[in-house]
DNA sequence: ATTTTAAGTGTACACGTGTACGCTATTATT
DNA sequence: AATAATAGCGTACACGTGTACACTTAAAAT
């Protein structure tokens, strides 16, 4: 059991996985792609690909788990610079930004499955979004002392404002309006910051009088 | 020119219409009809279809075009209902959480085709959707007395965060939890709004203090 | 009354699709 | 050394697709 063979078979798998990911784009959806056509990219025959997967669907899965594991590596990388000092949201939104910038499809992935036509696919898609957002809401929780629903309605506002803003940026090639864009999201994730910590504010006050 | 026969043509145009609409569900996006679906459910041979649409996108123009009318019809209902008194949030939430209920089908094909694969639909599904952020914007500005970009910026969060909780409202069955999510919506567009015064407030003193 | 226009039909075709099936060649197991 | 397992290939099939083309039939224009 040298595993020669199965390296092998995780080699081409990982071929098919990156035919797909390399055929997605703005005008091309994952739902629309063909079971022959990725097979076609990753040379191999069409048959062969049921060596790897029994459906598209199940192609499907594993990229949006791949999808998630990038959110995950973006929340750490993300961490990491606020570690080093800087404005929170800043540095959130401008590392999101990178991210669309250099992963698009992945992101595209997301965003489109979010809303598409598979159940399994829509299922996925929302976990993987709600897991990111639940390590958001810890986060502020612990950093803004805020209770915990009032963390998790700012945290999933957020999240959805900068997801759009993303889905937006996917559509925009000039760098000021990139730019200009993220400003504007930056503040939209400080008005929404503002109203969480009033809230919060109003309900020690409340509780303070008693 | 009696226009009997115009008056004929217009009636299958809506059929065609129509058939596309209702194949539309949360199993079927629009890019996956098929022309000759459409045609079949709508009582037509096949190539009858291009007497009224050249293609498939020339039908599905013609549906977001449908889908802004009824975004439009939204924005007039809820002008309406504020107007006898009452929360602004919180009836513009309920009002667009109805649209949803009886309308599921058409807000549908405005959140898939906004990150779809063709750009005219892109194109078409944002203008309506500016078109809608535009009148909020006006709305709000002379409402709250803001700034122009102060403005817009909270209208575009406003609109983010409703029609993401519309999505999420179409998989939610429970009358219950649709309730708890109408709720987490009005609060996540309040600290929007209480952000977005702040702002306000702040640039005014900053102002009278000159 | 005759001719023109055009909505709707039916047939036909080439094409891409998923996948069943039998085969080869190489690795793993006995 | 002999046998079993399996990754990958090629062929073949039925099916759904868009649409070109020639047609009928009824309204509109002459």
């Amino acid at each position: 059991m040298s595993g020669v063979r199965a390296q092998q078979k995780e080699k081409t798998r990982r071929l098919l996985i990156d035919a797909a990911l390399s055929q997605l784009s703005a005008e091309r959806s994952f739902s629309s792609l063909s079971l022959r056509e990725v097979a076609k990219e990753a040379g191999l025959a069409p048959t062969s690909f049921y060596r790897h997967f029994s459906d598209m669907d199940e192609l499907g899965l594993t990229l949006v788990d791949e999808a998630g594991l990038t959110l995950r590596q973006l929340m750490r990388q993300a961490r990491q610079r606020i570690a080093k000092g800087g404005s929170v949201i800043q540095i959130s939104v401008a590392t999101f930004m990178e991210l669309i910038e250099s992963n698009g499809n992945v992101f595209r992935l997301l965003l489109r499955e979010r809303s598409g036509t598979s159940a399994a696919f829509r299922a996925a898609v929302i976990r993987e979004i709600r897991y990111f957002t639940m390590e958001l809401c810890d986060y502020l929780q612990k950093a803004n002392d805020l209770e915990a629903d009032v963390a998790y309605m700012q945290a999933n506002a957020a999240v959805t404002i900068v997801f759009s803003a993303g889905s937006d940026a996917l559509d925009i090639d000039d760098k000021a309006e990139r730019e200009q864009l993220s400003k504007q999201t930056i503040q939209q994730l400080r008005f929404i910051a503002r109203g969480a910590a009033e809230l919060s504010d109003r309900r020690k006050a409340v509780r303070k009088r008693k």
